[in-house]
DNA sequence: CACTATACGGAGAGCCTCTCCACTTAGTCA
DNA sequence: TGACTAAGTGGAGAGGCTCTCCGTATAGTG
């Protein structure tokens, strides 16, 4: 990609990332390109689709994802406050843009979605924590990841489109934490 | 409302449905006006709202969530299966419209919100099935019926945005419903 | 039949997404 | 350094959406 095309793309980003960031995911693309001094037609050259622009936004998102999911690992904390923190956590990531929760649930299955990878990223981090929590018996049933997964992503779901805070969200979650431990 | 007035009103609430039910809430109105034979002007003299227009067309709603609720309140099914059952009729009826759960989501925390009566209705049902469980004692700890519900309708637009059939929907509901049976 | 409150339609403003292509420019090579 | 070309650009414009406004039409009444 030539230097000057870099460029563009990168300020792109940026202002994506700070119009998502205070007014949703819905923000108009036309506007974010003309606060970035771009044409729309560079805009949709560089990200044909919202998805395409909201992969690329989050491009970290999957690290700190993962350094949660490490943290959660070798946290010493008793099973319910970790799982609790954990989701919490995840809810509050998939929260950070108002409207993302809905495009990651499409996305999840639907493999053709550039956010699908994100997705699996998701659930084998979530996997991994469970899995920590199952080897010390503290897990009973046997529930897949992908399907806590999508419940999370329900609550977060919840926690998007009425607006409610993290206190608000906590007792959806523990319902959910309920299930899962003994 | 004249004559006249009250046949065009009801043939919108027809075509809405219709149109809303095939291809989901965001169908436009301008295209539920065009096919009712009716100006927007008028679709929007009488429905100011896409809320407005929705709480119509889910009048009947309300009754049928009603009969759910009493149908399950007089099983005499296992406590599992009965309220199984009643969250799986919840999520059927409320992702009947497409986009639908997460408007009656936003709804819940929002008393200005025309579908607001709706979701109280609902949380008033839930109550009552609660209610049931918890008098003979399967109910364990003091889940919060609002909660419950909210949670559920998020399960609800897992399954509107990802698409899922009802057999897939049921492994999230039982989860929920193990964190709530003893 | 005439009269008026009520209701109507559709043009149009203002927004959005997305495409197309004439034009510009970065990087290269003699 | 200058010229050449592949890569990249911007913005006009098509087409669609929501929602408003107001001149026109008509149902119901006395």
């Amino acid at each position: 990609m030539r230097a000057d095309a870099r460029r563009k793309y990168n300020r792109i980003l940026e202002v994506a990332k700070d119009a998502w960031f205070k007014q949703g995911i819905d923000a108009s693309l036309n506007e974010v390109a003309r606060r970035a001094a771009v044409g729309p037609g560079t805009l949709y050259r560089h990200f044909p689709t919202r998805e395409d622009l909201l992969n690329a936004v989050m491009k970290d998102w999957v690290e700190r994802i993962q350094e949660d999911a490490d943290r959660a690992v070798a946290s010493s904390q008793p099973s319910r406050e970790l799982l609790l923190t954990w989701f919490e956590n995840l809810v509050a990531h998939i929260c950070q843009h108002a409207g993302a929760a809905g495009r990651l649930i499409a996305a999840m299955d639907n493999t053709g979605s550039p956010l699908h990878n994100k997705c699996q990223v998701l659930i084998g981090a979530n996997a991994r924590v469970l899995e920590r929590l199952r080897a010390v018996g503290a897990l009973r049933g046997g529930a897949d990841s992908a399907d806590v997964c999508r419940l999370v992503m329900g609550v977060a779901a919840v926690a998007d489109h009425g607006k409610l805070d993290p206190p608000a969200v906590r007792p959806l979650l523990a319902i959910v934490t309920d299930a899962l431990l003994p």
